[in-house]
DNA sequence: TGTTTACTCTACTAAATCTATAGGTTTATT
DNA sequence: AATAAACCTATAGATTTAGTAGAGTAAACA
C-alpha cells in the first residue's frame, strides 16, 4: 500500500503542475486544498526539494515551485525518493538490490521470478507516466 | 514491499505442490527446507489452512497438504489473504474499497486515476497466474 | 491406555515504520 | 524592526511486522 506521505507528495506536486504559474506556493496553500497536515506536508516539500524535484523560496511571498517541467517529472522517480523501492522484493529491486537471507539461489526462486514480472510491469507504468500526464487525466 | 509471511506462505505453498503425493506435509520440514521461522511458517499455514487452501492432519504422519489442484490456486487469491489488497490505495481496491478521507471527488483525482492503471496490471498477473504456473517457472 | 507426535490457539513482545506534532532557527520582504 | 514563511531537529503515539512462548487438542501407535 502507498503510505500517506508518497500520496500526499504526488498530490502536492500534481498541485504545483496545476498552477497557470510557476510562482511560489505556500505550504498552507496547499496543505488547505489538498486536505493535508500542514507540518506533514512541510517535511514531504523539503524532501522533494532535496531531491531537486521543487525549489522554495524563504520570507513573505515565499514558498514552494517546481524546479522541472511537469513532462521532466516521472512518477517512478517521486515513487522511489518517497516510498522507496517499486519493487516488491528487495531482491528484484534495480535501484535497491538486497539479497534475501532466506533464499540460496535467486533464479531458482518461483516468487523471485514472479515478482521481476510484477516490477516490469509497474515501471512500465509508473517510468512513462509524467507529472504532466497526470494533471491531465 | 510484500510481508515476509506473504512470501513465506508463498514458498510454503510452492513446497508443498512441489511433493510428488499429496500427502502431509510437517511444519518443520517446511521451515527447514526453505529458512523459515518454525513458529511463524506455523501460523502462517495456519491461516492458509483457515481459508481453505490447506488441510490439515494433526499426530504422528500429520502436516499440511493442499487441498486445490495448484491449478486452481491463483497467487491473487493467496496474496488476498496474507497480505491484504492487492490495489495500492483503499480507494482503488475492488475487495478492500474504502474512500479517502482527504479526497472530496475520487474520479477527479489523479493519484487515483494511476494507481487504477497499476492496480489493474497487477491483477492481471496475480489473477493469471496459479501456484501451478510457480512451479515451472 | 499411555506416550509421543504434531497441529491449534491465545497471548505477548521487540523492533521498525508511519503519521504526524512541537518548537525553535534562518532567511527574505516590507 | 516586524512579519512571513521555509528550514531543521527532536520526539511521540499508533500501527504493523516478525516473530516467541507455552499450554491445549487430536491422532497414531505400542
Amino acid at each position: 500500500m502507498l503510505s500517506r506521505k508518497t500520496k500526499y507528495g504526488l498530490k502536492a506536486l500534481t498541485f504545483l503542475a496545476k498552477q497557470d504559474k510557476n510562482e511560489p506556493v505556500q505550504i498552507s496553500v496547499i496543505s488547505q486544498s489538498e486536505n493535508i497536515s500542514h507540518k506533514f506536508l512541510e517535511s514531504i516539500l523539503l524532501i522533494l526539494r532535496k531531491a531537486g524535484y521543487l525549489g522554495s523560496k524563504k520570507g513573505k511571498g515565499g514558498g514552494y515551485y517546481l524546479m522541472k517541467h511537469p513532462s521532466d517529472i516521472p512518477i517512478a522517480a517521486v515513487y522511489r525518493i518517497l516510498e522507496g523501492p517499486i519493487a516488491m522484493m528487495p531482491c528484484v529491486s534495480l535501484n535497491f538490490y538486497e539479497k534475501c537471507d532466506d533464499c540460496p539461489d535467486e533464479k531458482a526462486c518461483s516468487v523471485h521470478n514472479l515478482m521481476i514480472q510484477v516490477r516490469d510491469n509497474c515501471l512500465q507504468i509508473l517510468e512513462n507516466t509524467s507529472l504532466e500526464d497526470l494533471i491531465k487525466s
